[in-house]
DNA sequence: CACTTTACTTGACGTCGGTTCAACAACGGG
DNA sequence: CCCGTTGTTGAACCGACGTCAAGTAAAGTG
């Protein structure tokens, strides 16, 4: 009902603290309800301010779930940045397990970033997509590495079909898995491991 | 901007009919649009006939939207219902086959049905959920049929996620076909096949 | 051809959430 | 202590959802 803080005194924060703080809740309330059962004024309310503020910061509802994605997708990015010189198959198990983490620890970014698959407008489809580009590219790029997968690779017409559908494995595996982890992180890392492999050998 | 059919004969179907018709136009608006971008009085225009009689047949957007959801699932798990004692293998083909069938030639259906996935609310997701459920079970039931996979199956608790997963995967991949289809159908079925058989392979 | 039924239209209205904007107030420098 | 900068507010506007009562006309029925 009331603000986060109490009303008494009013803050005056940076426009980054600000911002991250609204993109916080903005992914808080994205991940538990579908983009337009999210309220501005529940935003901004939660935020302890106004909902003027919050078109001060993004113009549009739009723009802010966009926003809120973005950030996300920078996020995980960063977090899962490949480590080159490494065996595909070793790395695919350490980068899976850094990914796990990070879904583990921001589940609720996670959950936000991909409700823009299917709920999003031409803008914030761009900004997924080209979250998802980077991914596929991050994987392309550690496989044709190794010299086990990667002479192979490029005679292949469906392999960049084939990581975009393990992706959407993974993270429906990974979202069923925030749900209600009845599976251990090492089961479920060897699930999606086994399953890239699986797609991608002959 | 006009009725589909000239307004100067008001033609006049029966409930099952007019219901179908404004599905069929909800189905190709949500396939094309967000959610939230589909306005009710776009059906109606399109479908040419008032605002008042859509919210005659369906008592709210949501409600239209989880209809148009619906039926396409119905349609969906009847094209692709399973044909018992056949071999998995063999039978996880023809399955595919079939659905590459339905995906080609109801492609907005198909697309406005997996917009329910991040763009719906409880009530949407519900039925949709229901639908994958069914899927799931189905192909269960044909795993568990055969002697190569049945046996094993029992015992491994990661099979229900890796099913789920594989959905995931092949819906990923047939949403790309259907935005450019670089690769025939025959790639994509095999791609796909590969992948389940990949999944539950020990 | 009357008569009944019922699909369908019309248009005005209330509501609610997104969006705009002029004014306000908290901080920082002089 | 005053003043400019700028984070912030509150209220008004708009447009789409949803309601409703009264009426219109297309089909079936005798």
């Amino acid at each position: 009902m009331a603000a986060n803080q109490g009303e008494r005194t009013r803050r005056r924060l940076s426009t980054e603290e600000r911002k991250e703080q609204l993109l916080t809740v903005g992914a808080r309330l994205f991940s538990e309800n579908p983009y337009d059962e999210v309220w501005i004024e529940q935003v901004a309310e939660i935020a302890g301010v106004s909902r003027g503020l919050l078109y001060h910061y993004f113009p549009t509802k739009r723009d802010f779930f966009a926003a809120v994605v973005e950030r996300e997708s920078e996020r995980m990015l960063r977090m899962t940045a490949a480590v080159p010189g490494v065996p595909a198959r070793e790395q695919l198990a350490v980068a899976l397990d850094t990914y796990l983490e990070y879904v583990h620890t921001h589940a609720h970014g996670y959950r936000a970033f991909h409700r823009a698959d299917a709920a999003g407008d031409q803008t914030v489809r761009r900004v997924y997509q080209r979250a998802l580009a980077a991914q596929e590219r991050q994987i392309l790029v550690a496989l044709a590495a190794d010299p086990e997968f990667g002479p192979a690779l490029g005679e292949r017409a469906d392999v960049k079909l084939a990581v975009r559908g393990w992706l959407a494995f993974t993270t429906a595996v990974c979202l069923e898995w925030l749900r209600g982890p009845e599976l251990s992180r090492e089961q479920v890392r060897d699930l999606c491991a086994r399953a890239l492999l699986g797609v991608i050998a002959p």
